[in-house]
DNA sequence: AATGAATGAGACTTCATTCAT
DNA sequence: CATGAATGAAGTCTCATTCAT
């Protein structure tokens, strides 16, 4: 009666409506914000009634967890085959940037709510994403470390080092969508020339502009609240 | 009945006990978020019944908005004396780091609130919020336009320069609970190394990696999903 | 296409899962309770998708009603087979406290639900269910008639010695979990031996004890609060 | 500017309406079953909103317990104050009856309730009421065992005793609406002379109903299922 | 200046039931 | 026979806000 494979047509079925319950929910997510996103809010987007929209999410709180992961897994992947790859340290630095980028730009939306909402998730999820990222971190910070092994990387402190690659990589989704000119591998050359020149040169000799900054930093300090400075 | 000067006193109690309420929020907003922040756990955290609460806040948005302008303001504060200050372009952009990391590092709570939670604003305050944070982005753009006419910040798009120069420092409030031994000289030194000496640097000519790069993206390439290639 | 008798073994088969699918609801509202168990969780149980649940149970409140009735028919079966056999009052009652018992002893998961969920019932089932308990009773009541009118049953009030007897057997189905030791006669023997020995004492003239009773119930007044007492 | 003692009255106030609310809360899980109640239900019969409802209550759950509380502990105060009073064992277990069915009596919905959700407790009220009961049983046990050493009461099986007093009484909430006539002391007289001179005659030898019996086992054997029987 | 009490909308989630396939 | 998908009402609970006192 039933073409063969018709159970794997259901099955397709159910993840295919499951996977656009979860693209409307990320939409709706990174534009107004989890918690202020209703369930109701989801269903309506997606077309499909309060009983229903649980019939594919389980609870809110994993519907975020799983925007996580469609971020996070991939990244860990291609950080990983990088890690791999015999190629040179500027050159796997660049595709690091690249890989991330990939994934700031073209799932804009998954990775705001990556990167805002993340502090939301409770218990298990919680304690598995934080594990992801540091794992990503990791890989950032072994190929900072191979730099540094080169004379590439000026840094003491290999682990700000780190956070400033990251620093300049994250906060884009913050205005990324005001910049939709932009390309994958354009910011990634942007980012790693000012990264990389950056953190090859010598530690700077604040020597020329030592007066400047004193007179600069007497002026700041006239402006603030005693109360504030002192704290 | 009351003695003179007896308002002016009340006046003074209201408004010490306000910033008190304030502050006590902004510990819960940073901590907890937000949303997920309830009116009864602000007034329980500060002593206060819910009734007394709403005679110092007005609402809870109310709040939000004032926690935004307690670091927006001495921010264009010192934005402005720091642009008609006769210095050098590398001290000024360093001086507008120290600025700005001033507030990041003594005022963490704040700056967590400010720079998360900005988007719950609504109405008048979304409004007037975003004008003062264009303003200080039109600052940092004006610095950089300064060093371009001085051959020192090689880019095409100042704009991209000045977004870049905002990452590195606006993303430190994510990680900066687990490193408290930063300083505001230290960390700006070590962020204006890299951007200044980076920026001032010719655009790469990825010439000699080329061939890595090829390799490493094919590679990436392999890894994804087709569908996701192709959007 | 359907050979001759195939209807008829349709219907076996429907019978034999359906009494499967009310066997395994039998245990889960004994063990959750009928309310806390769904029709999902039966379901899950018997191995059967929700719609097909269905076809075998009509609602959820039927099959309700069906255990109800496992328990009910046979015992007002046994009882009308009792009330017609020739034997003396003490044996007619053992007899009674023995079928009633059996059903508590090996149905435990049906009586749980027939004591403790029938007033979930609603509608015919609900009438029906207490026409049935009460023509059980009135099988008690009679044989008590019985052994009134031969003076072994002492009690003016013959509907509360009928109460009596059923809430010494009744009860036994909370706490039998605990006391799988036991066996339909040795119960009955010791429930019976209680019950009729009981009953055939004359009613007892306190005489001996006033004195004590008294002082106890000044005690116990002492104890309550006067508001409760009151009522 | 408030008069003394205003404050006990706002406590004073609050405490009286949340006894009201649970007053409410206990008929109506008594009428139609705590899990087929439902807060607004409570709501609406105490003329509160939902909200202001959980002012007083907490929770649901909250409620239950508060309720289960409300019969056990007085239950086992004057338990204990019984045990320490210096009577002869049958006015002491029929002091324990009286207070029993007092509460029973007195305190019909409470009873209701308690005898009959206590399953529905979960986490450490359901502990905490396990170990109450299990205490109250102790009291009754430990007056049987007196009267046990005094040849008043013929058991080997001294658990089973308690259980068999317990039975007596414990059922009497089934049925108790439809005989309001019924007294306190009266109700205490009646079970404890069936129980106290049942228990205290000698095993019965069913020798005289040997054969009826016999008879009577054949014949509800005859009636029963043999697929049952086997169980 | 402060409080306790109340509100009512809306939050997330569950559930018995139906129906096209 | 059986299923997966869908429904919509109802469930418990939270929350920002108001107001009489």
């Amino acid at each position: 009666m039933s073409t063969p494979g018709s159970e794997r047509a259901k099955t397709m079925r159910y993840h295919r409506k499951r996977e656009h319950v979860i693209d409307v929910a990320v939409e709706l997510f990174s534009k107004n914000g989890y918690a202020s996103t209703g369930v109701a809010d989801i269903g309506d987007a997606a077309g499909l009634a309060r009983g229903a929209l649980y019939y594919y999410i389980g609870s809110k709180e994993a519907l975020l967890a799983e925007i996580h992961d469609r971020v996070m897994d991939p990244l860990l992947t291609e950080a990983a085959a990088l890690a791999s790859l015999e190629v040179g340290f500027r050159a796997r630095l660049r595709l690091l940037s690249e890989s991330l980028l990939w994934q700031i730009l073209h799932r804009r939306d998954h990775v705001w709510v990556f990167l805002h909402e993340y502090q939301q998730l409770q218990g298990e999820p919680r304690t598995l994403f934080r594990a992801k990222r540091q794992r990503f971190e990791q890989r950032v910070r072994d190929a900072l470390a191979e730099g540094q092994e080169q004379g590439l990387v000026q840094a003491e402190d290999l682990e700000l080092a780190t956070l400033a690659f990251l620093n300049l990589h994250n906060y884009t989704y913050q205005w990324l969508g005001g910049r939709r000119d932009l390309t994958v591998e354009g910011l990634a050359a942007f980012y790693c020339r000012i990264f990389l020149d950056g953190i090859a040169s010598a530690p700077a000799d604040a020597g020329d502009d030592a007066d400047d900054l004193a007179r600069g930093r007497a002026l700041l300090e006239s402006l603030r609240d005693p109360a504030d400075v002192a704290s």
